[in-house]
DNA sequence: CTGGGAATGTTATATTGTAACATCGAGATG
DNA sequence: CATCTCGATGTTACAATATAACATTCCCAG
């Protein structure tokens, strides 16, 4: 399978001098093929279908790379990751948890990162990267 | 010992029909007294010193009871407990986190909360809490 | 004083993530 | 082409965080 996912990732990759190999891009590809978050050992399971001898160190050194490129994000409060919906530059993530169905929404909101910058710089405080998890309800399942 | 913030604590759970129990007192107590914040082991290690039998149940349970009562926060992104440092309402946390220092700064930022409702209704998203963590260099370590 | 629910004790185990070191392999360089 | 080198991977073991399950104790409302 080369999605465009993978086609646009391995642009991405080739542009940085980053090499984006067979295993990492099947991690990717799992990873992007979810709907929800996975976590990193559910994302083992699914690898290992395809390379049985994986162990968690491949995984875990996948989602490295993968969240280096920006290509993934980590979503703190459910030790889990999720595709990134428009990789480019790498950035911090903002997110919409449901409680109920799991599905994660991910939104880039100017005005929250405004807000924040200015916070921080209130607080003489030099800010690198952001975790942005609001859980509630999504529009579905407030229905 | 009898801080003022146990006393505060005392109060507010008293005022809310909650049991602030000596051991759950004792887990306030050594969060509260460190400057950075803890993970659930090191509270262990602490609550050892008094309670040799503690186990980690011991803990979670009464760490799972003050983060009801909002007397501390959990940080996501370290998998650490800090005390609140305005304790009332129970009310989600908004921190500053040095990477240098390890130090955490708890900020209440209306700005923050007013544009996360904001881009949560923009999405049809009813928010019920949040994870906000910001990561950087405090103003003490810029320098 | 006693019945019942909340809190705690206790043991075991699940889940998530890393360390450490050997080996492999693709591209650079002579 | 040979081979060198460094990044990537294989492999084993383990660390760190968190929960399950069930027995026991304790508090207090009636």
């Amino acid at each position: 399978m080369s999605t465009r996912l993978a086609r646009n990732a391995e642009r991405l990759c080739r542009a940085r001098g980053a090499r984006l190999t067979r295993q990492r891009r099947s991690v990717l590809e799992i990873v992007a093929a979810s709907k929800r978050p996975l976590g990193a050992y559910e994302i083992l399971d699914a690898l290992r279908r395809e390379q049985p001898g994986a162990a968690p160190a491949t995984v875990y050194r996948a989602l490295d790379f993968l969240l280096e490129q920006g290509l993934v994000h980590r979503l703190e409060s459910l030790h889990s990751y999720i595709r990134c919906v428009h990789p480019g530059e790498p950035h911090p993530g903002q997110f919409l948890i449901c409680r109920d169905c799991g599905l994660v929404e991910e939104i880039e909101d100017p005005a929250i990162q405004r807000s924040i910058g200015r916070a921080a710089e209130h607080s003489g405080f030099q800010a690198s990267d952001e975790v942005i998890e609001i859980r509630g309800r999504c529009r579905g399942c407030a229905r």
